[in-house]
DNA sequence: AACAATCTTGAAAGCGCTTTCAACAACGCC
DNA sequence: GGCGTTGTTGAAAGCGCTTTCAAGATTGTT
């Protein structure tokens, strides 16, 4: 079924159907009647590839991701794709596999398919390469403080987050509070890690560096994390983890040395990813909608593509006060 | 950069340069060897939209799965993806949502982007919609027994692994065993349902329905599943989880009730997701290995799209011990 | 040495759509 | 009524590639 066949049904061109189609122009009533008709009775859909080559649009956008399995990314995709559809454009995932090398291999893929746009999450391509991809095509980079005319970044306030979990913690009475760090090259992390001091000196408690331990995002870093630090001699009651999984990693570093949570040591982690829900003990932890933060970034895309400003803007982090923190008995 | 500015460049006709780019017939070394060297210069990339459009082959695998961002999924999503790169193919990734409806459009999709094949993860739509639909374009589903020309499926020995590991808790001395079901309306669960009873018959041990709760693989079912069985009175002393999901859920459900695992009550899950790794305490579950699913599957699309018949085999289900499951102390 | 069979190559016709370009019609104005 | 506008339409030229088709060039055969 093409184009052209349902001009020939409809008695019209094919330039006509094609107008119709797109709304390019205006066409009179009876035509685009005719037309409609036949694209109903021939159950006619364009051929999105022919478009792409002759509009050069291909209704698709690229999505630069790290894994697409983790459940973080895995709630962001979701909100992209769902946000997406609406429009009609399908998004088209790659994976930049945590290393630059990967992630610019990964782009260009996404530049060869011809996407409309790419939205970029996160990732370790420098500041310097987005921007110089975003003169070529729109781009919307999410965890990331970018300009440019085609160019749209949508923050989270990671630091507020950050001082708000602190904050649960020190208003549980507790005043040796734990960091476990996230990958550095994350802004994410360093903002988070920005938050937990700023509620520390707030609350006018000293910092100490020994209280802070590095960690990469993953559940093992948490495990490692907290076996460093109970083999210290630092003294501690709760621990602040940059994301769910790594808290949820300490959380059985913690089991395994016979550590009560909340009994002996409170847990905070951040994102509450659907597993933070059912750990054990529950864990509490900062929302931040990584489903709405996806399908933002997608409405962002569409802004862009339509040629308006971006408008979208995420909510604000929130505390989810659930089973793994108490307050503080003396 | 088009194919045609390389032919002009190398001093032959665009013929030539295509011929060159798909091995499509043979070309003698002066030629190619300037040819190449035009690509190389000119950093020429062929235009997948035009290739597509002209040679009807789009060098993209439509994937239906039902949620990106579930862990299982993702998981099999990473092995495609890998496996489809090495060879130039890409994944398009549409989400089915769980219903027929969902599937069906999320197809319809994949369909009028021109996929060269579609890969299909489980889902509810009806076989008889796929093997018409394999009559259109290669396929491979995962998780079915279907047969067709074009038509390849992919299956893991899921009662197999239901017998490991209801055999697992029997070796530790258990005979009240519990499993929580699936989701009916996948074929896996069943079949691990079905493996669970075998085991027990093998032992010897007399199958009591009341044993066995209705589930659908979310952690929020393995939960509910767990506080019906607490306020039932049939006694227990094993809990076999159709998945790890499921498992985490009754995991959940037994720490509210201060049932300790594996002290009082022993657990075993199934699928090996890394959640299970972190658990708490870390599941005991059986092991299929959902990334070689992925990329099984992508392989055996590949041999599909080159016309030979797939030979791949997934291996085997595998018992993973670890702390939730424990010999019984009488 | 003559002829058939096989290779290598380029010209040209699309693939299904979008988009100028120009033609024509209808409209409003002085 | 003549003229400039605006609105509606179709013809035709691509978009960048693949793929016949047929012509030469080369090889092998008897």
């Amino acid at each position: 079924m093409t184009l052209e066949r349902v001009a020939q049904a409809a008695g019209v061109s094919p330039s006509t159907v094609s107008r119709i189609l797109n709304g390019t122009a205006s066409v009179s009533l009876d035509k685009r009647q005719a037309v409609d008709d036949a694209i109903k009775k021939l159950d006619f859909r364009p051929n999105p590839v022919a478009r792409g080559l002759a509009g050069g649009r291909t209704l698709s956008i690229g999505v630069l991701t790290q894994t697409i399995s983790s459940p973080f990314y895995g709630e962001a995709l979701r909100g992209i794709e769902d946000r997406l559809e609406a429009d009609g454009y399908i998004p088209i995932f790659v994976s930049g596999h945590w290393h630059e090398a990967g992630e610019r291999k990964a782009f260009e893929a996404l530049l060869s398919r011809r996407v409309d746009g790419v939205i970029v999450l996160a990732g370790r391509l420098p500041n310097r390469a987005l921007q110089r991809y975003a003169k070529t095509l729109p781009m919307v980079v999410v965890g990331r403080q970018l300009q440019g005319p085609q160019l749209f970044s949508l923050e989270f306030d990671n630091r507020a987050g950050g001082r708000l979990a602190t904050q649960h913690l020190i208003e549980c009475g507790h005043t040796r509070i734990a960091f476990i760090a996230g990958d550095p090259a994350h802004q994410d992390a360093l903002d988070r890690q920005g938050g937990y001091r700023d509620a520390l000196e707030a609350a006018g408690i000293a910092f100490d560096p020994a209280l802070v331990l590095p960690g990469d995002f993953t559940e093992s870093s948490g495990l490692l994390a907290v076996g460093r630090l109970l083999e210290g001699r630092v003294p501690f009651t709760a621990i602040f983890a940059a994301n769910d999984q790594s808290a949820i990693g300490a959380a059985l570093g913690l089991y395994r040395k016979n550590v009560r949570v909340p009994d002996d040591v409170s847990l905070v982690g951040f994102d509450d990813l659907a597993p933070a829900k059912f750990a054990i003990p529950p864990l509490t932890t900062i929302r931040q909608s990584v489903y709405e933060m996806g399908s933002q970034a997608a409405a962002a895309m569409l802004d862009l593509l339509r040629g308006t400003v971006p408008a979208v803007e995420l909510s604000p982090p929130q505390l989810v006060p659930r089973e793994s923190t108490r307050r503080v008995m003396r």
